[in-house]
DNA sequence: AAATTTCACAACCGCCGCCGG
DNA sequence: TCCGGCGGCGGTTGTGAAATT
């Protein structure tokens, strides 16, 4: 037995709102709140609307001191920054964005953000090869120089000064305790546990990748959020130095860590491997999908190990690659 | 100028967790 | 303790506008 839907869809209006609709549904919460009850709603104010549509048309869009449109860079730096470490929890994220809804950001993630980070653009530049653009270049560069130095460890280089500002570097460390950490009195990283991870970091190390997190989210120009990510050292999980591709590398071959809506990166073939393969996680990406390929097992004896990693646009991966059918 | 494609965003869908009976 | 209803959430779809061919 199916749950039962919450109004009968043949007796409700659906699609776009109208003046009178909107008008109708604002100035009876404004009159009267919402009675904590949006299914009984729409019924009172004679709409013939489901109810769980006028609870959104109310919180997107209807709400008092919601901003439509125009993210300044802060809000794209907070957003960005967001994401990495909690992933596509857009309410999370909508809440430390004061007139920002969830379906916003969500929305502009999708449509612009992604893209700006990603560059998908590129297939509007040229073909698909010896094409490099803005940011996948940027990435790609990265890639191709840790492929010449493929010893980790890498010796820790503090990031740039930090210019978040003071009020978006405590809430975002505060939310972020929320979800997993947790700060002494004195201010002080304790104990910290990864909110998805079994592995318990000790103090230094999360300091560490906690502040080189936010210097780097800071310091760089939207564009270079995820080049600096590429290269800029991190504390992995077991606190070794890492960086952010390594992370990534990390959690997808671990999947302790959801990917939490970064599993485009795959499918626009930011990242490629197929050369290191050995004893395997138990994703199987190739088989999940046809255009994602797998990742190296990076964990070695606890020691991350570099896997060679290409990027589609900088080698004529074709060849080199040739797809399996 | 018309047709087609791409983009942006509002709205819908369905799942999940919480809460009260 | 169980169960059903509701709210909340994230993913997806639909549609109109803008850009491109």
């Amino acid at each position: 037995m199916g749950r039962a839907p919450c109004c009968d869809k043949n007796n409700v209006k659906r699609g776009p709102w109208s003046p009178e609709e909107d008008a109708k549904l604002k100035s009876y919460i404004e009159q009267n709140g919402t009675g904590g009850n949006w299914i009984a709603l729409p019924q009172k104010i004679g709409l013939k609307r489901c109810g769980k549509s006028c609870r959104l048309r109310w919180l997107n869009y209807l709400r008092p001191n919601i901003k439509h449109g125009g993210f300044s860079e802060e809000e794209d730096r907070i957003i960005c920054s967001l994401y990495i470490s909690i992933g596509s929890r857009w309410s999370i994220i909508a809440a430390q964005l004061p007139g920002r809804t969830d379906n916003d950001i969500k929305n502009y993630w999708n449509t612009k953000l992604k893209k700006k980070l990603f560059g998908k653009q590129r297939q509007k530049q040229g073909s698909r090869k010896g094409k490099e653009i803005n940011s996948i270049s940027s990435i790609s560069n990265s890639i191709n120089n840790m492929n010449q130095n493929p010893c980790w460890p890498e010796p820790l280089i503090m990031q740039q000064p930090i210019q978040f500002s003071n009020n978006d570097h405590t809430s975002i460390r505060k939310l972020l305790i929320k979800l997993g950490g947790k700060f002494s009195e004195n201010d002080q990283l304790t104990n910290v546990v990864s909110p998805n991870s079994q592995h318990p970091i000790d103090n230094s190390s999360m300091q560490l990748m906690y502040q080189n997190h936010i210097n780097l989210i800071s310091s760089s120009p939207i564009d270079n959020v995820f080049n600096n990510m590429s290269t800029a050292p991190l504390y992995n999980m077991d606190g070794e130095a890492s960086n952010f591709t390594a992370e990534f590398e990390h959690m997808i071959n671990n999947h302790q860590q959801k990917l939490d809506g970064l599993e485009f990166l795959y499918e626009d073939n930011v990242f490629i491997d197929k050369s290191a393969s050995t004893s395997g996680g138990n994703l199987d990406w190739e088989s999940m999908n046809p255009y994602v390929l797998p990742f190296p097992p990076i964990v070695d004896g606890g020691n991350f190990q570099q896997g060679v990693i290409l990027q589609e646009g900088t080698l004529d991966d074709e060849l080199r690659y040739p797809r399996e059918q």
